[in-house]
RNA sequence: UGGGGUGUCGCCAAGUGGUAAGGCACAAGGUUUUGAUCCUUGCAUGCGUUGGUUCGAAUCCAGCCACCCCAGCCA
């Protein structure tokens, strides 16, 4: 574990974009703040699954623990038991790990500490600083005044401390029904600040939770949690998004209301020497992607009301969904560095996340030629039943990928789109009469189209220039290059072709009644039908470029040996206007 | 009309008083047996706006404008 935060901090640091947090983590440090220690954690709810948006927050916790020889915590966030389950923390922690981030030590739960949290709020009591309350939620709220009005103080803001300590206790033991108690920090029913309205603490919950069974029925909430369990954890930086900024002043408000000696004394640092120093929390903006719906109830309702196959759909922009679209981690991570951090709430383009995935394959996937839609061409001179093996490199430019075999026959197919009988002007591939180079292959001409009665294109015959195999032909120029496979050597592959799932830049904008009107129809296209050369579903590989056509992975879940299925990652540029 | 934030190129984003980095996108060339990649070049007399301070302001001050977040016993 300690390995992966080796990363010498200066190297990786100097070659990082400058971000604030970086710049607050390293003023801290050469303040000695924390005593050289940089400690962060991911705290996910386990109530979905990750996102894109997510993957920017790991990446930072993460990576800026790393740089500066520190540890990032996996902790879930488990307070709320009616919402989450053990499938999303499965999920969340199979994630994280794919993406190539170690946590460490062992998985936190924050319900790791229900006890501790529980001892706290005795404790809190005891100093009159929070109280049990008997408003129902309803009340509470008509009590909690306005945006512009003050609030005012609850009936039971004057309960006795014993009195106090004496429903929480019977709280805990399961004396009362859901909603009818809620202990409360006291704080200020006028505050500006709408999280200092006396905010609750503990509710009564008889759920059972998926970690701590049903050990508990009161669960304590987000806002009281939360610091805690920084604290407790020995965080140092606290990071999360813009929208908890309100809250900052009830985390401190919670921290030094507590005895800070019996809050180290419950951490991890109790029986360090090191000084102990509260953590305190820093908010960047969250990552929002046009043309994607990010929210974690929108992304149910597309699951839910299956407009998508589901949380791993390749059109999803779960992490889940993308690394079943092909991308790789690489690419989600070089793409969450390119974004940046920052206190603005910007909208990125998609175009930065497709940059980042053609850029991580067009390094590292080898190349293969797949015609989706096929038009026979047959080959004149070419012997029937010759098949010649074609030796070809698989990247252009990387050897280390090395070579493979690719059989070339009398009759190929190539893609009908590749042929044209009235070709536009600048067009570079096969018309009557013109020549086209088979990629890694010969020089062809194309002699006589044949059609059918309809006047639709059946099949070419065309003719090989045996002398430009590695070589260019004689005498002329020949521009166009097109990718083929060979009829009787291609294996047959299923296509789903990924784009877009929506239409327009902002499909959660309030604009939008509903979602549905706005979907891409053409999000997802399956095509069948399409050959492929043998080399590429040896198994060997599950990603490649199909030359000329885009980058494509093997289906994880759909696929066989037997009818492989490849899902498009993403297209190759184009810079040539259809 | 309370409180908290944010405004630098079409999009992200550095910059923290010394005269506007970088990436994406876009455009034009070059190389190319992928109309890909790669390479070269171009792309903010301007930093929401109006004033002020200063020899000098995106950076400091004041006003104004726009947008985002907060009235869950969600996180």
């Amino acid at each position: 574990m300690n390995n992966s935060s080796k990363t010498s901090g200066s190297n990786a640091a100097s070659a990082a974009p400058s971000n604030f947090i970086r710049t607050l983590i390293a003023y801290d440090l050469e303040n000695g703040k924390h005593g050289g220690r940089v400690h962060t954690r991911f705290p996910p709810e386990p109530n979905g699954y990750l996102h894109i948006g997510h993957a920017k927050s790991i990446c930072l916790n993460f990576t800026v623990a790393a740089e500066n020889n520190g540890y990032c915590n996996l902790r879930f966030d488990d307070t709320n038991p009616a919402k989450e389950s053990q499938e999303f923390v499965d999920s969340i922690k199979d994630n994280i790990k794919w993406l190539g981030f170690s946590w460490h030590g062992e998985v936190r739960y924050s319900s790791n500490y229900f006890e501790t949290l529980y001892d706290f709020a005795v404790q809190l009591i005891d100093s009159g600083k929070a109280y049990v309350c008997s408003l129902s939620a309803e009340e509470a709220r008509e009590y909690r005044g306005t945006l512009t009005e003050a609030g005012r103080n609850s009936p039971d803001r004057g309960r006795s401390v014993g009195d106090n300590l004496d429903l929480f206790a019977r709280m805990r033991a399961g004396e009362f029904a859901d909603g009818a108690y809620s202990v409360r920090a006291k704080i200020d029913m006028a505050s500006p600040n709408m999280n200092m309205r006396d905010p609750v603490l503990y509710r009564i919950r008889h759920v059972t939770h998926h970690q701590t069974g049903d050990k508990w029925c009161i669960y304590p909430t987000y806002d009281y949690t939360h610091c805690i369990s920084d604290a407790i954890e020995g965080i140092t930086h606290s990071l999360c998004t813009l929208e908890f900024e309100d809250h900052r002043p009830l985390y401190d408000w919670i921290l030094q209301d507590l005895e800070i000696e019996a809050i180290r004394a419950a951490s991890v640092l109790a029986n360090s020497p090191e000084k102990y120093v509260l953590p305190e929390q820093t908010e960047f903006a969250k990552l929002k992607l046009n043309y994607t719906m990010m929210g974690k109830r929108n992304l149910k309702t597309m699951v839910e009301e299956g407009v998508v196959s589901g949380w791993d759909d390749p059109r999803m922009p779960t992490i889940a969904g993308m690394r079943r679209r092909g991308f790789t981690p690489a690419s989600i991570r070089n793409f969450c560095e390119s974004v940046g951090v920052s206190r603005s709430e910007g909208v990125v383009d998609l175009g930065m996340l497709e940059h980042a995935i053609r850029d991580d394959l067009d390094k590292h996937a080898p190349r293969a030629m797949c015609v989706m839609n096929p038009l026979r061409v047959v080959i004149g001179n070419i012997a029937a039943g010759e098949i010649q093996q074609l030796d070809m490199a698989s990247h252009p430019k990387d050897e280390s990928l090395g070579r493979r075999s690719v059989p070339f026959t009398r009759e190929i197919v190539i893609d009908r789109a590749d042929f044209e009988s009235d070709p536009p002007a600048g067009f570079k591939r096969l018309i009557p009469g013109g020549e086209v180079r088979l990629r890694g292959c010969y020089v062809i001409k194309c002699n006589e189209v044949v059609t059918d009665s309809d006047g639709e294109v059946i099949a070419l015959h065309c003719s090989a220039d045996l002398d430009t195999l590695g070589k260019k032909p004689e005498g002329r120029k020949v521009k166009g290059v097109i990718h083929w496979v060979s009829a009787s050597e291609g294996k047959p592959v299923s296509i789903r072709l990924y784009d877009r799932l929506f239409t327009v830049e902002n499909p959660e904008s309030k604009q939008i009644e509903d979602y549905r009107s706005c979907l891409n129809p053409d999000s997802l296209i399956e095509i069948a039908g399409g050959l492929i050369e043998p080399a590429a579903i040896t198994g060997e590989h599950q990603r490649f470029q199909f030359e000329r056509e885009g980058y494509f992975c093997l289906d994880e879940l759909d696929s066989s040996p037997d009818n492989p299925v490849f899902n498009r990652t993403i297209t190759l540029r184009d810079s040539w206007a259809k």
